[in-house]
RNA sequence: GGCGCGUUCGUCUAGUGGUUCAGGACGCCGGCCUCUCACGUCGGUAGCACGGGUUCAAAUCCCGUACGCGCUACCA
């Protein structure tokens, strides 16, 4: 049974790369028809935020990405939080202990500090390591009634996992291959700190096995602390699980995504991206497109194919089409992948999501039918959703303004002429549909012998104030002849007097 | 500094020794479509980090260098 976990920490937002691991734990669970398990990794009391846990089920849920297993729906593995589960860790760490795996220390922070700074001093690696442990205070160094005294007077203390000397330890990595390390490179790591909970090293070694994790995909950033993990499990006398270390996700100028300096996605610094992923969802970007980006950032399926579904995904995905290499995370691309799901999207579902906007501006669309109709005039014309009213006012609200630009551009001394010549053609029409309104400009074209579009380009301009948009007949048929006749007179007026220098 | 990982167009990538003077996508440039803006479509631009090997043959294998990134916490 392949059993995989998303394990973050709830420590603020969620990160795209943190989505992403998630999304290819899911990928891969679902592909084989496996278990997606959330656990939440809350063993660092000083960096916990509220409400973080609920916010990190909240995108997982939006991006549909919902686990088999975790802090929702439960599961015979639970509890989820590792904050609910210090007992099993004490238990282990005592199992080490005993088995002279592990020891206690009693250094305090400033100690360590010291160690730290006589290390690099001599300009060597500062490590609490086979060469420096025997000269901290920990089981090893003290006598046996020392370690018994310290413990009942209860000196703080933490629990060391003793690193043999001259080791090798090789992971297979599902995505990099073998990589080997030297257990010179690895320190004697804290497995229960002062405070009585567990280090992620032992809280996730435990939590693996105990939930019967089969596949641990994670984050590069965990590939160097491997080796502690192998040797954990090896000291417990459990399996490790297969690995695969993700490439990880950086900004257009290569550094790490942070959310500092970033306040808005409209107002990115140069090179950075943010990588709040609750950030996007507000932008209005299509959860299918940020998961179908987020997909391609690292994965392919090997042809030429790159617009996704989730279901398509999971249909597709697999490990070893996973790269090694980093991925730098692509506004402009996501842009075009979202507009490619905007645009496949179906009128009437988009007509609803987006009348959630129209009704914060206070406006209201005279039917569900022409809302839809407006949708589908606009779909291909938009990348992102929250463009929508911008883009389409003018089929809500009468203009108000003229776009100067096009006034310039398009506005004749004849156009107010055929504005109204064109209203008296249109006045007779029994059918207002885009063919008959077609004719009738036509009709106002060659009686005046001028090329169509010295009328187009006025009477789009007077019927939305703008240069841009759907094709023109659609445009006015959709309007409706009233509404269309109204505006047409009004900018005949208008018009000429902002012409005026 | 040490250890680890990585390096194909600006970006995401295909490519697992010959069928590739390296293919697709985004972006950018130009054409077509056309009443505008998009969509669509056609074409163009641009890349195997560098240096050594191995081989009849290397983007593909090996070594080295450079560069980037990760780890080096009682954070995850």
């Amino acid at each position: 049974m392949i059993r995989v976990r998303f394990a973050p920490s709830p420590t603020g937002f969620v990160h795209v790369g943190g989505l992403r691991t998630a999304l290819y734990n899911y990928l891969f669970a679902k592909r084989n028809n496996g278990r997606f398990i959330l656990r939440i990794e809350d063993t660092d009391r000083s960096r916990f935020i509220e409400g973080a846990t609920n916010n990190i089920i909240k995108v997982l849920n939006w991006a549909g990405l919902i686990p088999d297993e975790g802090p929702e729906q439960g599961g015979g593995f639970g509890p989820y939080f590792q904050s609910q589960r210090t007992q099993l860790y004490r238990q282990f760490a005592e199992q080490l202990l005993r088995a002279g795996y592990a020891y206690y220390a009693f250094d305090t922070p400033e100690e360590i500090d010291k160690l730290r700074q006589t290390a690099s001093e001599r300009n060597l690696q500062p490590k609490y390591d086979s060469s420096t442990r025997m000269s901290m205070r920990n089981s090893l160094s003290l006598s046996d009634d020392q370690v018994r005294h310290n413990l009942e007077t209860g000196i703080p203390h933490v629990i060391r996992l003793l690193i043999p000397e001259n080791r090798t330890f090789t992971v297979h990595d599902l995505i990099r291959g073998q990589v080997t390390f030297h257990s010179s490179q690895v320190d004697d790591q804290v497995l229960i700190k002062s405070d009585g909970f567990p280090t992620y090293h032992l809280a996730n070694v435990v939590d693996d096995h105990l939930m019967e994790i089969s596949h641990v995909i994670r984050g590069e950033e965990w590939l160097s602390s491997v080796p502690k993990h192998l040797y954990l499990y090896e000291c417990l006398g459990w399996n490790p699980p297969e690995m695969a270390h993700l490439p990880l996700i950086f900004n257009p100028d290569g550094t790490k995504m942070s959310k500092r300096d970033i306040q808005s996605l409209s107002a990115l610094p140069t090179g950075k991206v943010d990588p709040d992923v609750q950030s996007y969802i507000n932008a209005g970007y299509e959860k299918d497109a940020i998961v179908n980006h987020i997909a391609l950032l690292g994965w392919n399926p090997g042809d030429d194919r790159e617009l996704f579904s989730l279901q398509e995904l999971v249909d597709h995905f697999s490990l070893e089409r996973v790269n090694k290499a980093a991925a730098i995370f692509d506004i402009p691309k996501l842009n075009h992948i979202n507009q490619q799901h905007l645009s496949r999207k179906s009128a009437s579902v988009l007509a609803r999501e987006v009348l959630t906007e129209l009704s914060a501006r206070g406006i209201t669309a005279q039917t569900q039918e022409y809302l839809e109709q407006v949708v589908k005039l606009m779909q291909p014309r938009l990348y992102l959703r929250n463009q929508f009213f911008e883009a389409s006012h003018y089929f809500f609200l009468d203009p108000e303004t003229y776009d100067a630009d096009v006034v310039k551009k398009r506005w004749t001394e004849n156009s107010a002429k055929y504005l109204l010549e064109f209203v008296e053609e249109i006045a007779k029409l029994e059918l207002f549909d885009k063919n008959s309104l077609e004719t009738a400009l036509q009709v106002v074209a060659s009686r005046n012998t001028v090329n169509a579009g010295q009328v187009i380009h006025p009477v789009r301009l007077a019927a939305t104030g703008v240069g841009a948009g759907p094709g023109l007949y659609e445009l006015l048929e959709l309007l409706g002849k009233e509404r269309v006749i109204n505006r047409l007179k009004k900018a005949a007026q208008v018009i000429p007097l902002l012409q005026k220098p």
